[in-house]
RNA sequence: GCCGUUGUAGCUCAGUGGUAGAGCACUUCCUUGGUAAGGAAGAGGUCGUGAGUUCAAUUCUCAUCAACGGCUCCA
């Protein structure tokens, strides 16, 4: 007998080898009915696996992860048999759930597969898991397996076998369908009862773009098809949030072949939120203590040899123009020319910490496939600032600015995001890193203590600081759940060296700044195309582009309604007026749907006693008041940046 | 850059081997209307670009550019 510990405590026995799906059975077979695997000592197994010994048992149904990603991997054993069947010969490599459905990995060899296979594809699936046939979990020996794939003439899942010892190698086997897998699976293809193939794409073996690529199916499974509706539906209303269709409807920005991918051009309305974000910034960064810099566009050959960019980075900047037997390259960054200003004069360290900012305006040339609406573009203008400080100094410096980000996140209301400890790899040094083991043990402990003395929710990741030192990136995730580092802040031991940066310590000798790298609004491209997403299109109302629109009940209002307009202006207001001869309802629908905060409807009664009858975006009518009060208010809330 | 899909009016989209249509937007007129679409008329496109097949191409083929879904990448 062995004992099982359920979530709440409770122990039970239980015959050696009983599973979870007996168990559940010996609780309630409606229960058994909704098991789809279990978590067994914290590990996720088949239902009907046996279990062997003492166990820490949850039952594992559709409503936990565990159970949704086994539920959803079962599914791409099923997609890989409806596969099998219609692209006889298909070859095989990995079929994982991934954190919305699963995907396939597979080699057609010189067949295609189109979006039209898709619903074929879905029928045969939906077939096949009506049958309602176990995955039967097999174990197997290495030789055996080997020889299985051999005769089948799958590569794939040889090179797979050769990374796997006997002892560890399972076979799944549902239907007419046999994969190496590790498992777990569900207990039967029944429960699958609603698929969606979502995309058909290419994808590189093993991740790698020297190797080939395979054809990867991606889909989503559900246990009824009401769910999938709802999933379907929710993927609807992301899409009305994504930035590029919100960009457009709203006049933000537009894009031109002729002007050229990945460039965006800054319409009116969007110029406005550009500005209005520069605001900020110069506000914040006066207060704590940055000055302003301006810098050329572009800079010689020899500067991006000195700060090392260029053989790290030639790739993605654009090619250089040649001038009089010298080589200029439009600037990816902003940092050596900063450092170029901090090594205009000579420093003591009593000018220390030195801090220069300035939305810097960078072009790179990304590659075409990478390029997405403002979050990858090719000229981007970025909050950038270079703070220069000794090594004492630096903890307080690093922190002011985490504080900073936290600051800003707060008026806008981001709160889901992820801080990202970004370390280097001590594989990759003197390749992607600068070759300073010490350095980069001593700076990546130092930000981690900021982090953890602050109290900072952060993740670790190896592999993923700039090539100069480790940083801190801010990761966000778009309407359509793509992930973009939104800000980052970086350390630099390293720039200093190259670029001979100095001061003058107490001691009168000269020593090498530590430069930190800061960008807490990202670059203006990325930030608004978050924003847009992040609000839906509806700006808080200091950020909006058109504040306030006036509509006139008809034209004999008109001129009251210019008088207001005029009033709104006076104070500030970003303010139109709505003279078309349209009915009132009609006026009022479309500025709601372009999303404009306020709405001032101004008739007889409006004209006669000097006031305004104001209407808020998404809230309706909120009543009369005179103009003057309408006026305070509005700029109280604009002046509080309040987020609503 | 790679795999796949798409490209028709300002926007969203129909459609066809015999040089094109709808709704919204726009212009004009009628209506002067009180909190999410009043009515009528009109204007607007060499069907992404280039070449090929054909008596004839927006439609078929190829190339190219761009966008989209992924992969790779992201200072």
């Amino acid at each position: 007998m062995i004992n099982i510990t359920f979530p709440d405590g409770a122990v039970r026995s239980y015959e050696k080898g009983t599973t979870a799906l007996s168990i559940a059975r010996s609780i309630s077979e409606g229960l058994a009915k909704k098991v789809l695997a279990a978590s067994v000592n914290g590990e996720v197994f088949d239902a009907h696996r046996p279990i062997e010994e003492d166990a820490l048992l949850r039952l594992l149904t559709w409503n936990d992860a565990e159970a949704k990603s086994t539920f959803w991997h079962s599914t791409a054993h099923l997609l890989a048999e409806a596969v099998e069947a219609q692209f006889p010969g298909v070859k095989f490599w990995v079929g994982p759930a991934v954190e919305q459905g699963f995907y396939y990995d597979m080699d057609l060899g010189d067949k295609k597969m189109t979006e039209e296979d898709l619903a074929q594809l879905e029928k045969k699936m939906a077939a096949l898991a009506q049958q309602d046939s176990p995955y039967q979990r097999i174990e197997i020996g290495k030789e055996e397996a080997i020889r299985f794939f051999t005769e089948k003439g799958d590569e794939y899942k040889l090179d797979l076998l050769q990374g796997l010892s006997d002892g560890e190698i399972t076979f799944y086997k549902q239907g007419n369908f046999t994969d190496l897998c590790r498992g777990p699976h569900i207990p039967s293809t029944a429960p699958i009862k609603a698929i969606k193939l979502t995309s058909v794409a290419g994808a590189y073996w093993k991740g790698n773009e020297k190797n080939k690529m395979l054809t990867r199916v991606y889909g989503i499974s559900f246990p009824n098809q009401k769910e999938l509706d709802a999933y379907l539906l929710m993927l609807e209303e992301a899409k009305k949030r994504d930035h590029r269709k919100l960009g457009k409807e709203l006049g933000i920005y537009t894009m031109d072949d002729d002007v050229g991918p990945g460039l965006p051009l800054w319409l009116p309305n969007g110029t406005v939120v550009i500005e209005e974000l520069e605001q900020l910034a110069k506000e914040t960064e006066s207060a704590a203590g940055y000055k302003r810099v301006v810098t050329p566009h572009i800079a010689k050959e020899s500067m991006y040899l000195t700060s090392g960019h260029l053989p790290y980075y030639a790739d993605s900047m654009f090619p250089p123009m040649e001038m009089d037997g010298e080589k200029y390259y439009l600037k990816a960054m902003n940092c050596p020319h900063h450092h170029k200003i901090f090594d205009a004069e000579p420093k003591s360290y009593r000018e220390l910490p030195f801090r220069i900012a300035e939305y810097g305006t960078c072009y790179r040339y990304e590659q075409s496939g990478e390029l997405f609406g403002l979050m990858r573009v090719r000229c981007l203008h970025m909050n950038d600032a270079h703070i220069y400080c000794s090594k004492e100094q630096f903890f307080d410096e690093f922190k002011a600015v985490n504080e900073m980000y936290l600051k800003y996140f707060k008026i806008f209301g981001i709160d889901k995001y992820v801080m990202r400890l970004s370390l280097h790899d001590p594989e990759k040094l003197g390749q992607k890193y600068v070759n300073e083991p010490a350095l980069w043990l001593e700076t990546e402990a130092m930000v981690r203590k900021v982090l953890v003395e602050t109290n900072t929710p952060f993740v670790e990741v190896q592999d993923e600081a700039a090539f100069y030192g480790p940083k801190i990136d801010v990761q966000i995730w778009s309407a359509i759940g793509r992930e973009f580092t939104l800000a980052t802040n970086q350390v630099d031991f390293n720039s200093g060296l190259k670029f001979k940066l100095s001061y003058t310590n107490k001691e009168n000798t000269p020593e090498v700044p530590l430069i930190i790298h800061r960008a807490p609004l990202g670059t203006h491209e990325r930030f608004i195309g978050f924003l847009l997403e992040h609000y839906a299109g509806k700006f808080p109302l200091w950020l909006a582009p058109v504040q306030v629109k006036v509509l006139p009940i008809s034209d004999k209002f008109l001129d009251y309604a210019h008088q207001v307009q005029q009033l709104l202006k006076d104070a500030g207001i970003r303010a139109e007026t709505d003279d078309r001869g349209e009915k009132i309802g009609k006026k009022i629908r479309d500025t709601e749907l372009m999303k404009i905060p306020y709405m001032l409807v101004v008739g007889e009664k409006e004209m006669n006693e000097q006031q305004v009858a104001v209407r808020r975006q998404g809230k309706g009518d909120l009543g009369t008041q005179p103009i003057g009060e309408f006026v305070a208010m509005a700029k109280q809330e604009i002046s509080s940046r309040k987020s609503e």
